[in-house]
DNA sequence: GCCAACGTTGGC
DNA sequence: GCCAACGTTGGC
């Protein structure tokens, strides 16, 4: 079973959001970088576990614990032309964009950026690495371990 | 296939 | 708002 990191705005859908969602489960939409979207679309199984991320915002960092909760299917807002996701090049018929849904296992306290990058047992996370921009990373199990035993000591 | 220009991400 | 880093686009 892998383990992922995945970014949201908290202002688009945040750890609160999620939680709030029937079924406590949201469809991951609006990703348009193609490795992002190789992730969900070839690697990504049910059941896989998720850091859930908040970026771009005053406290970045990992907020919650959850799960793919479907296989990649198509991103209906690539068709959506009133949508700020809208993509003119792709078609039904050939998707470009697709996603997958993600459920809520558990919020979490705030595990900072600041702390992670404190944290030597998180120095090779992927979302840590200079220059990284990618929405959803890879996260290793000993990264899961890490990440969840720091969230246990508060 | 190269590469310059441009757009986006995301922390600060 | 700044800026570094990286991805995408499109002319050639």
């Amino acid at each position: 079973m892998a383990c992922w990191l995945m970014k949201s705005e908290p202002g688009e859908c945040s750890i609160d959001d999620l939680a709030a969602a029937p079924a406590r489960t949201v469809p991951w939409v609006g990703v348009r970088n193609y490795q992002a979207r190789n992730f969900m679309r070839d690697a990504m199984h049910v059941g896989d576990d998720v850091l859930f991320y908040h970026s771009s915002c005053p406290e970045p960092g990992v907020v919650g614990l959850a799960k793919v909760a479907s296989k990649a299917y198509a991103d209906a807002t690539q068709f959506d032309p009133a949508s700020h996701y809208f993509d003119p090049k792709s078609s039904p018929d050939a998707p470009r964009w697709v996603h997958v849904d993600v459920k809520l296992v558990r919020k979490t306290r705030l595990l900072s950026l600041a702390d992670m990058r404190a944290a030597t047992a998180l120095a090779s996370m992927a979302v840590l690495q200079r220059g990284n921009r990618l929405s959803i990373t890879p996260v290793t199990d000993d990264e899961w371990s890490a990440v969840v035993h720091l969230l246990g000591a508060a």
